[in-house]
DNA sequence: GTTACAATAATAGCATGCTATTTATATATG
DNA sequence: CATATATAAATAGCATGCTATTATTGTAAC
């Protein structure tokens, strides 16, 4: 029996995400790009040459965090981390010939498996998902920017 | 504008993950507790006393994962590791005092929040949700269990 | 101009997942 | 019994996320 498996919907969540994440390791690894970098990529394939800061807020993950990312993506030759003259606290990041040149075989790559996972599911399923996954995330995130509220509770208890 | 965001699932689906976690941290942190605890501490709730390898039958995580998980929750006074006599290769996994008497407060944290990731919800949102959400799972678990299937297609073509 | 503050990015340290490898112990076979 | 194999758990090393802190550079106010 899967005792916790069934019951708990973190549970279920979590590993729909790690399937996810590894199918996409297995599909992109071939072409040097980690399942952390695809925010990143996405963006600079719609506009190269952000800088650090204009690039993170496009992207939802922590400053830190993107900082790391873009040293691996520079490591594997994705990026270039250029110093803006100007303002020599900026950083400018930049596709490489390869990062460029990767945009249509990594969304390929990524719409197949999108494709794979959308199996047996019709149209309206997955707006349906969609919208949930939206109200659910839209939760989390009033419970996680309203500590006051939280607070305020405590007291009126 | 939110670029990838809007467009692509695996992006979203990630968020989700991490605004519940972060939540889950949040709310448990008080106990000791991490978000990674959870599936062990609910099978071993149901059944304690089991070795690492029965309690990792019942866990979705690969066995090196769970050890590790272990040895934080045994510096967190939460478990303890016994050595089975008869076969010393068995380490079997015993909630402590505290460990079993997390059970209440912790669930109660748990349906908590998920009560308020529902908020907006109806019934059937809820089953429709976890009907799509465990179709997209099998999906994958497919994707990474027959590379024999993809080996074959690779012929093929 | 110096001193204080603001803004930007990097670093440290941790949690949680993975794969691959190692270590320890048990068992089976010659 | 000795050696080979199997099983159980731990460890090494990496990816990706987080928070908190530090370092660097710019700006504003005295």
């Amino acid at each position: 029996m899967s005792l916790s498996d069934e019951h708990l919907f973190f549970i279920q969540l979590s590993k729909l995400q790690r399937l996810y994440s590894k199918s996409l390791f297995i599909r992109l690894a071939p072409y040097d790009v980690r399942p952390g970098y695809i925010p990143a990529l996405f963006a600079l394939w719609e506009k190269d040459g952000l800088t650090q800061k204009e690039l993170n807020s496009f992207i939802e993950i922590e400053q830190a965090t993107l900082s790391n990312t873009l040293t691996r993506m520079e490591r594997d030759g994705l990026v270039r981390r250029v110093h803006d003259p100007k303002d020599r606290r900026r950083i400018h990041i930049t596709l490489t010939d390869k990062g460029k040149a990767l945009h249509p075989a990594v969304t390929s790559a990524i719409n197949d498996l999108q494709t794979h996972v959308n199996t047996g599911l019709t149209v309206n399923d997955r707006r349906y998902f969609q919208r949930i996954l939206k109200q659910m995330t839209g939760q989390l995130e009033n419970d996680q920017e309203d500590p006051c509220l939280v607070l305020f509770d405590e007291i009126v208890d």
